[in-house]
DNA sequence: TTGAAGTACAGACAGAGTGTCTGTAAGCTG
DNA sequence: CAGCTTACAGACACTCTGTCTGTACTTCAA
């Protein structure tokens, strides 16, 4: 029974958030974003959290510059298109159906919400249909 | 930095799958459904799932009974919801747009996809507006 | 050029979660 | 009661995660 790869921790996730925001940054930027301070330890941190979303490869480092740069190889949308992906593969049998009417069932929609849905079903439609 | 809580495992999830399916089952049957044949060992390893997964309260034991009766007392949607949430949560500052445009966008929505899911937001328009 | 300060990197660590097992006590049924 | 099944406690190895220390490297100013 193998494991449920976690594939984003926690803490490498906020460096994500932090790398989203400002594009590119370094190590000493993203401390201080994360911790609102920057110790050698706390540094030390960030860097392994670095090099393991570098491992992964959501993350890219630029080693030309000193200090290195780095940034976000995948879009804020696309982590929550893989994880719509894991969620629908465990609980639905990779069936989105029920996982749309459950969104939309208890999720208290708003009217602005229900809107702009229609408005992307809108654009599909028109899309792919013509 | 705390952790992600991962709050179903694997293993457990293989297990509520079955109790959705059976309503209600024993250890043995249980092992015998995920593993296809029932030792000891793996008898013990399905009470021990159970055990957590009761901790969680996610399934309820009917000690009356011999042997133990076992229920699930969450429903896949609600568990799918509850994934729904922790996954704005992280990646949408609680919001759902984002993560309907990446629905909408990624997934490759069928026509009747598209369709239920125009009568679930009518249903919506209608219940909650007049 | 040299030294101080900042940066990179390797490795270690504790704590938690997970899946699995062994051993033992308890319950049932012929 | 005997023998089988089940329940339960505890242990285990392994992995993941967040954190840290220590050391080597780079840069830049004096």
């Amino acid at each position: 029974m193998s494991r449920k790869l976690q594939d984003v921790a926690n803490a490498e996730l906020s460096v994500l958030q932090v790398l989203w925001e400002l594009k590119t940054a370094t190590v000493r930027e993203l401390t201080e974003r994360i911790y609102q301070t920057c110790t050698a330890a706390l540094n030390a941190t960030v860097q392994k959290l670095l090099e393991r979303l570098e491992a992964k490869k959501y993350v890219k480092r630029n080693r030309k510059t000193w200090p290195h740069q780095f940034t976000a190889t995948v879009e804020r949308e696309a982590l929550i298109g893989q994880q719509l992906q894991s969620l629908t593969d465990q609980l639905c049998q990779g069936e989105i159906q029920p996982l749309l009417s459950c969104l939309v069932k208890t999720y208290g929609l708003t009217d602005a919400d229900r809107q702009s849905l229609r408005g992307l079903l809108d654009e599909l439609d028109g899309g792919d249909k013509k």
